[in-house]
DNA sequence: TAGATTGTTAATCGATTAACAATC
DNA sequence: TAGATTGTTAATCGATTAACAATC
């Protein structure tokens, strides 16, 4: 029975399932049961079949899953079957790592161009990609409309540009700032705070430590 | 009454309520209370009085919050009221964009060095730091112990360098390599997964294109 | 066939929200 | 004092887990 409305938990562990996925079939495994599968990921076999349920009935009793088949199945649920087109903004350090080592195929999008402000940049190629002027952002999405902007500028630049980029059409932010953006309601923003996650990690060895210390 | 047991979800929101009383605070602002740091925060007064009430009592009836006391008592709880040393393992481009970057210090943290393989890199300095040779990576750890480390090394040796960073004794993984690692139960992993952040947002991008062409 | 494993319904558990007495 | 707002208890909501009939 398909799910009208799909929590977020299940979304962020889809990815999971994915990438797990992925491996075994290229390591050429043929099939996996929900008790496997939940075994590897840490969870339990209902939450598996349940999380699946959402979307569909893709397993056969006494059998499990076809890994081949669960893996497509979830890549179209991702999306990651009908690529994207995508832009850098911000070729600063983190923005060139991303270009450098980040597989934006692998998640369904193509990267087609960066921009930056900086006129040592401008013009270089980074991994294939030409680095363009920010001058050119809106004649350039106007003419390729991108679906989703990488935000890599600093702090200070960060909600002025996802404005622009908001204006311009994109439908997804990837927001490297660490600044709370507010941007029209179409756009998604998936922000990846780095300090948030940094803090999580210190309360937890924290919280430790004074625990040995009781 | 502080609890016993304190939730993930809750973990994860304090360095939002963190971030946010810190820049109140550098605004001047003086106090608050938990239905406009709520709207704020786009919680309910409910949950920010529920979250903080796991830690202690940091109110007072008719006047709400001081956000100076506030901020101080969440940071204690974060654990970044005691700076803790870090190391970064991988100096390439996300390793060198956090060095570049990153303010270490803000969350806790004390960046000390960074480890390379590459001839390139070694003996280099990246604002201010240096990094070394990973041979000297067991050396260093016993002589200076840093509580930390950042794992941005490529993918294949995602897992041998965490187990042997693990076998060193640090407390915290800080994990970007994408590979989900195993390692000894004492030592604690947080992860910054690229990839998994990039496909929710291509999800939720996909389920919105489908709702368009139904 | 017998064993395995699904999808789904029901039960449990935990997290969020609402309500309110206490009190600044 | 009167109004505001806390900390906490109770109610609600949603997510996870368990159970099991269906069936490959």
């Amino acid at each position: 029975m398909k799910k009208q409305h799909i929590s977020d938990a299940v979304i962020r562990r889809l990815p999971r399932y994915y990438r797990y996925l992925d491996e075994l079939h290229s390591r050429g495994v043929v099939r996996i049961s929900s008790s496997t599968l939940g075994k590897r990921m840490g969870v339990t076999a209902s939450q598996i079949r349940q999380d699946l349920s959402c979307f569909g009935e893709f397993g056969q009793q006494g059998y499990g899953y076809n890994i081949m088949e669960l893996r497509a199945e979830i890549g179209r649920i991702l999306g990651v079957d009908e690529p994207r087109r995508l832009i850098i903004v911000g070729a600063g350090h983190l923005g060139h790592a991303l270009m450098q080592n980040f597989d934006f195929a692998q998640g369904g999008f193509r990267l087609d161009t960066a921009f930056d402000v900086s006129e040592a940049l401008i013009g270089t190629e980074i991994n294939g990609v030409t680095v363009r002027p920010m001058d050119e952002l809106e004649s350039y999405c106007a003419a390729h409309r991108p679906a989703v902007a990488v935000l890599t500028v600093p702090r200070a630049a960060a909600q002025e540009t996802a404005e622009r980029l908001s204006a311009l059409g994109v439908e997804g932010l990837w927001n490297f700032t660490n600044v709370e953006l507010s941007v029209d309601g179409r756009v998604f923003v998936e922000n990846v705070h780095f300090a948030d996650s940094l803090l999580t990690l210190s309360y937890r060895i924290a919280k430790q430590t004074d625990r040995e210390t009781k």
